[in-house]
DNA sequence: TCGTAGATAGAAAGCGCTTGCTGTACCGCT
DNA sequence: AGCGGTACAGCAAGCGCTTTCTATCTACGA
């Protein structure tokens, strides 16, 4: 049925060990040897199978990438990056892995799963972007599996992420605290005294450490926060227009709104203009991440860039062992501040 | 070192067979033996090495989804739409497979190189996600390809990509061809008669399409297609920019620009902006997609919304046999028209 | 009471590949 | 000529799991 191993080193008239010793070139094989084999395994048309090599040599060359969603841009610029340091053609000869993206779509189950689904596989590596669930079980339910994932020798690193104690994972987390803060800096110069946020959920890390910034900012410009000025959403432009509009219906003496991410930021602004006001005349809008649609808006929005491809690359080769990690396995990456049109100074 | 099935039977005084089969379910055991062995392998923390059980079975339960650019929220929605219909918890227990997304950044030997590791790993199934490339010697590789993985048993279901001949490849076809007619029809009604056209990379399928229904559109209007109106590139905002800037050198009379989907028309907007002309009264403009940052555009984007979504969960189910194949194995998949402020009358 | 069907459990033969160890030439050297 | 060394190639033992076939036991009907 399938061509296997052993027909192509009949084929060849070797044994199968040589065969394999051809493909993995890894052991001497005389070139005329080599040559006849590899004839053989194009005329055969022969596919190495995948599971019997990776229980034979208990090692696999598939390497995860656990995204919260894969919809996001946010996720696919990392994971693009991510994937061009791992896989396919472009890795020298024989490092070819399969580099595989698994979207959780921010369930702490679906993680999980995912990472078992890994562990099974005995994957090479595994890579995780973005935010983390602050649920504790959960936490330690990750971190469990992480260790076990170190202890079996798949390579752990975290992109975008904090660090997860006690295991051998390494962390390139984004400073997503100095990011808020120095957002939110820049608003306060420009005058702003009522600022309204916009939060990602409750649960994420990003989303609190995003929020801390912005208030230790305020709280050093001496600003008292009102609660009201506070609401929670998904990561999405669809909440972000939504919560403007609660935002404006509990103060509308709000000068300002500063938002989670670009793409709620970008449904805050739909939400403004809706409602009559203009950008930054009547009402600053500000973002995160600097996606690549940010600068499309009108005006541009201004927001704090993180960035997503060089961490992503940088994430992908210390995966692959090409690159050291960076020393106590922590690096913070920090973004920075692009300021344009969406933000000025406040109306009166 | 690792635990084994074999580890769980010593624990539950069962031999491996029946632990093997309470795993998988498919053979009567004894509630009370099934309870024993459940016990055993939570204290053991158990995971099965998914290589092995592959070998055995001759199956694996891995799902591959090829997409060309992973960065991209085309592709990123309709790869969520597909594993969300294939993986993780959610879909029946026992059927988890791990729905992975590979990225081939639109290069035909990577789309080979995915291909052939996917058939290695003795996927369950596997989706190809947007345009092809049209380079006849690709094309019969990729064609082989497919028919092997077919033969194998793989699933395979192509979305939003066109029908390959003599394989068992199922196809959800976007109808890019009526779309793009559709636009510039509407274009044409609204009294435009000379369209500068921004096409994508000349090799694929999408790109080809969708100038062909814009031709057509012409044609039916007795407009003469000046080659000068049509530049091609990549399918990003930069080169919506550039290309933007090209034909208003080209031709500055020009009242309308059709772009292929809409990040490319963000960047066309982007550039008639810079250079001082407004739109739509100074000239119109229309992309294709509807992805969600199109509303947000100012003005707001007309465009042909592709139910990128609805196509992509259809697929999932298709490879995971829930769904029955359309007839024929093809089916074609409608855009609608979205008319929003981006397209006006030429001016004078 | 005995035969037999039905329900479980086990033994064992692989699945296709890798790799440590064991040959076997053939080389250059003393 | 005789010997150690080097360079290849093959043998065979698994890797951890699935599954067919067989064995055992129980329950029943005759």
């Amino acid at each position: 049925m399938t061509v296997t191993l052993a027909d192509v080193a009949a084929r060849a008239q070797v044994s199968p060990a040589t065969v394999s010793r051809v493909l993995n070139g890894n052991y001497p094989v005389a070139a005329s040897t080599r040559e006849r084999v590899l004839r053989a395994v194009d005329e055969l048309d022969y596919v190495l199978n995948g599971p019997a090599s990776a229980l034979a040599a208990a090692t696999s060359d598939l390497v995860g990438i656990l995204v919260n969603d894969i919809a996001d841009p946010f996720f696919g610029i990392m994971a693009s990056a991510i994937q061009s340091e791992i896989g396919g053609p472009g890795g020298r000869a024989g490092g070819e892995r399969l580099a595989v993206t698994c979207n959780t779509g921010g369930s702490p189950e679906r993680e999980l799963t995912y990472l078992t689904l890994l562990q099974r596989q005995r994957a090479a590596a595994v890579v995780l972007t973005g935010g983390a669930v602050e649920d504790a079980p959960h936490a330690a339910a990750v971190a469990a599996k992480l260790r076990k994932l170190g202890e079996a020798g798949t390579r752990v690193v975290l992109c975008g992420r904090p660090a997860v104690p006690d295991t051998s994972a390494i962390a390139l987390t984004f400073d997503n605290r100095g990011g808020g803060r120095e957002l939110t800096e820049h608003l306060i110069g420009l005058g702003h005294r009522r600022l309204g946020y916009i939060a990602g959920p409750e649960e994420r890390t990003t989303t609190r450490h995003r929020l801390e910034g912005h208030r230790a900012a305020l709280a050093d410009a001496g600003i008292e926060e009102d609660p009201r000025w506070t609401v929670h959403g998904p990561y999405d432009r669809r909440a972000g227009y939504e919560a403007t509009l609660e935002l404006l219906r509990r103060d509308p003496s709000l000068t300002a709104v500063v938002a989670a991410n670009d793409s709620v930021a970008l449904g805050a602004c739909a939400a403004l203009r809706d409602s009559g006001l203009r950008i930054p005349d009547d009402v600053s809008v500000a973002g995160f991440d600097d996606l690549p649609f940010s600068i499309d808006a009108v005006p541009a929005l201004t927001t704090v860039r993180l960035p997503l491809a060089e961490a992503g690359a940088r994430a992908g080769r210390i995966a692959m062992g090409r690159e050291e990690p960076p020393p106590g396995g922590i690096a913070v990456i920090r973004g920075e501040l692009m300021v344009r049109g969406s933000t000025g100074g406040p109306r009166g």
